[in-house]
DNA sequence: TTGCTCCTCACGTCACGTGAGGTGGC
DNA sequence: TTGCTCCTCACGTCACGTGAGGTGGC
């Protein structure tokens, strides 16, 4: 779970895997009916906070995961079997999207110490390859550990 | 679909989109009652070839297809909305994952010239940047116009 | 005729959602 | 006491699978 925040006026922070409504709040906003939510955490789809005393407490992400199983369920007409599914291959989808961004993050990196080191030479009239940092080549038998992925980009 | 060809005995050449068993074949085959396979092709699941005649002809994929389906439903539990979301999902992890190997590949001929090039520079001792084609350089201003993911590979 | 195909209709089963019913602590 | 929580049990509904029943062409 992220931990990104959130101000409510100037009072109180909450970060949004906090557990902070009970289940009639939670399945107010969910829209779904509170033993619904009983159901779908006996189930493994959902686990909320507990109080000290057991109550439940579901976070904002919670509902939000909520409103993703009502979507799949209620307007797809999908089963429980197949919202697990579901979540797992967009856990997978996440997973190598992110993968994607760091690699062409990477990559422009990379990118561009070699402009830069091709302008240098270009300028300096003579090859040389000595290590050269912060922002320098890398030395070609050290490329050889990467492997560098271009996307033509528009 | 897949034009990819197998050879049975010296005989027959069958691409595995070509429709060639009839609904009792592709049934047992799936595992599964034709009754079904009627039901799954009436709610967009399936799409058999048909004979002049109008007898449905499966292909080897539609029977892999099939397959995959009975998985699904059988094994995990999950009903038909279900398994077209998870096609759904599964053609575009397909596809991120195709696009990821082309970048790489792109990637490594790229790597490769720039690492020719600097070599080039080097034992010449001047830096020219010339087009020097085939696997030549790219000049730094179209350079600009990719970008280029880079993956640390173990 | 037999055994396949096509189709539609109907029924049994099962998953899911939800309500009831009884408990306990602010 | 009221209104929430917790729990379990049970029922109604709906999707799905499959069987029946009737047709037609090798």
């Amino acid at each position: 779970m992220a931990t990104r925040r959130r101000r409510t006026s100037t009072r109180i922070e909450v970060t949004e895997d906090r557990g902070v409504f009970m289940i009639s709040v939670a399945a107010e906003l969910a829209e779904m009916h509170p033993q619904t939510l009983r159901m779908y955490e006996a189930r493994g789809l959902i686990s909320p906070k507990r109080s000290p005393k057991g109550t439940r407490l579901y976070s904002q992400d919670d509902v939000e995961r909520l409103r993703r199983i009502q979507a799949m369920t209620a307007e797809l007409g999908m089963n429980l079997a197949g919202v697990e599914r579901v979540f797992e291959l967009e856990r997978q989808l996440e997973r190598m999207s992110r993968r994607m961004e760091a690699a062409e993050r990477e990559a422009e990196r990379l990118r561009a110490h070699m402009e830069a080191e091709l302008e240098r030479m270009r300028r300096e009239g003579r090859a040389e390859l000595v290590p050269y940092r912060p922002g320098g080549l890398v030395p070609a038998k050290d490329l050889k550990r990467f492997r560098i992925p271009i996307d033509r980009a528009g």
